[in-house]
DNA sequence: GGTAAGAATGAATTACCTTCATCAATAAAT
DNA sequence: ATTTATTGATGAAGGTAATTCATTCTTACC
């Protein structure tokens, strides 16, 4: 009845990765007779193919495809649960995995997690920023297990609470025209630089809740990853971003640029994290929401 | 390094299921004597304990109870993809599993899957209602392939295709006073006994797109689960509810029961199908959404 | 055509899991 | 309280099955 076995699934994974069964037999500490072997009983007892022998080399058929995508798929989380009963083991608590699906937040998110691990020193922290699945798909399929993000999202099996407010500026360098303005208007932005984050354009809220609905787009857009050289970009007059204003305050002494209000009432921003209601009970993750929660009460 | 086998998840959920390691034994063909061999073993390669043994019976530990749920998470994708893999061997091509967010759409799925089964005599269909973590952590947890649903989400990894417009109306019993009306307004159902499915009241567009908005509720709200019933309740003038109108046409020979529509506009409503875009590719998941959508257009 | 590299095969060995037999502990029953 | 039945633990024996070793087969490349 129970064929497929974890070993299998690692296999598959390993021949695609090392490209033949002899480099992946060595990788597995094993002969290559062995995975041979292995291979051809598990092809029989499927009654599929998995790779086509074609020459010296194996190609993965149809099946073999979707074998490694399973693989690919399950084996982590197998990994993950061994690991995380390894560190019930030693009293350590486990890990905490937060996923960001905001760019700024990352500054915002050190600020928390310096405390957290002090607070709590049994527990790790791991923060990842690239999902597959997006967010909410990393969240479903436990690679995360907290999601900080400004798009929640009220399904069934997810919790998500505010834990952050701010409000988007926009970031201008020294001598800018719009330095000392009050606000800023769409148009005004039609022929600048605008310097933002790597993402779609449907996810940076200068487009979504202000460009966008005037009809308006900037002369030319640069894309820039980390805040620091965005922020060294904008000192340097090279265009304009848009970033949380208490970042633009924080940053105001290393770098030379001002915040201008995006349009007359501003635009407001909050910031969420969300969480599996199975987890909701999990102390120390329960304890990071909190602490994040905290954190802006104490600001306001 | 590894330690965690598929075997292990299984004696866990067995001894879970069956209360106790001699009865799981039972289940899993083997003798008492090798599970505890196994259960130590596994003990003592991850250091620590799995069940508490408090006199002779065993309770879980924190361990445990985590090992527990990565079991039930686990176990059954392993299992849905050897079947799967087993179906490729047999020139089957396997199996569509559909989730349903909707009520009333069981009867137009219906219409879809016939000629879907006859033109794929390798597929099978399955269709499931209840899900844990909604239909959206269906779909991200591989339970099932395509979900059909009224409320769409735009995410990495899941593409939705509307595949059906339809109008929402309410349906009224034999000499109704409403039956006559060219529409109904909110407040004219302040003294009305509704009808409606067993779910929460944010996801009946009766609610959402007609009553929330105008502050009214019904006298009295029933929930029933299957739509004969409640057409049977309504021809019987126990109550009104809303449902899509080609619905209430094609059984107005069965029951006595007429539409009215809902505000002076109307109440639309989209359907959509949602898949994982790794799966876009899969014909015969394809093959459906396709069939779904041209029997919309033959309607239109 | 020769050679090197990779995969397949068959027999021998080894490792490990299962069983058997028995014990220990506990709950139920007399 | 003593007996009895049920459940889990343990150690040794046995058997199955996976791994290795040695070899062959195929093919890519020089």
């Amino acid at each position: 009845m129970s064929i497929l076995e974890r070993a299998h699934l690692e296999v598959v994974r390993a021949v695609e990765r090392q490209g033949s069964l002899t480099a992946a037999a060595e990788t597995l500490h094993l002969t290559q007779s062995a995975l041979s072997h292995t291979v051809r009983k598990l092809e029989d007892q499927l009654g599929v193919a998995i790779w086509y022998r074609e020459g010296r080399s194996l190609r993965p058929t149809q099946a073999g495809a979707y074998l490694l995508s399973v693989a690919n798929r399950l084996l982590p989380q197998i990994d993950q649960a061994e690991e995380r009963l390894k560190q019930f083991a030693q009293g350590e608590r486990g890990t905490l995995r937060i996923g960001m699906e905001c760019h700024p937040c990352y500054q915002w998110l050190m600020k928390i997690v310096s405390p957290y691990l002090a607070a709590w020193p049994a527990v790790d922290v791991d923060v990842k920023q690239k999902f597959q699945f997006g967010g909410i798909g990393a969240l479903f399929g436990y690679e995360i297990d907290l999601l900080v993000t400004p798009d929640p999202l009220y399904k069934p099996g997810l919790i998500f609470e505010p834990v952050f407010d701010y409000e988007q500026v926009l970031v201008v360098g020294p001598g800018h025209p719009l330095r000392q303005a009050a606000f800023v208007r769409p148009k005004q932005l039609s022929d600048e630089t605008l310097i933002t984050y790597p993402v779609e354009t449907e996810r940076l809220d200068i487009y979504t809740q202000f460009l966008t609905p005037a009809g308006i787009s900037p002369r030319r857009q640069k894309s820039i990853e980390t805040t620091d050289i965005m922020l060294q970009m904008v000192a340097s007059g090279r265009g304009v971003a848009a970033l949380p204003r208490w970042l633009v305050e924080e940053q105001a002494d290393k770098f030379d640029v001002a915040p201008v209000k995006l349009g007359r009432q501003g635009v407001a921003k909050q910031i969420f994290v969300g969480f599996r209601d199975a987890d909701a009970e999990i102390d120390y993750l329960r304890a990071f929401v909190n602490l994040a929660r905290n954190h802006r009460d104490n600001k306001a």
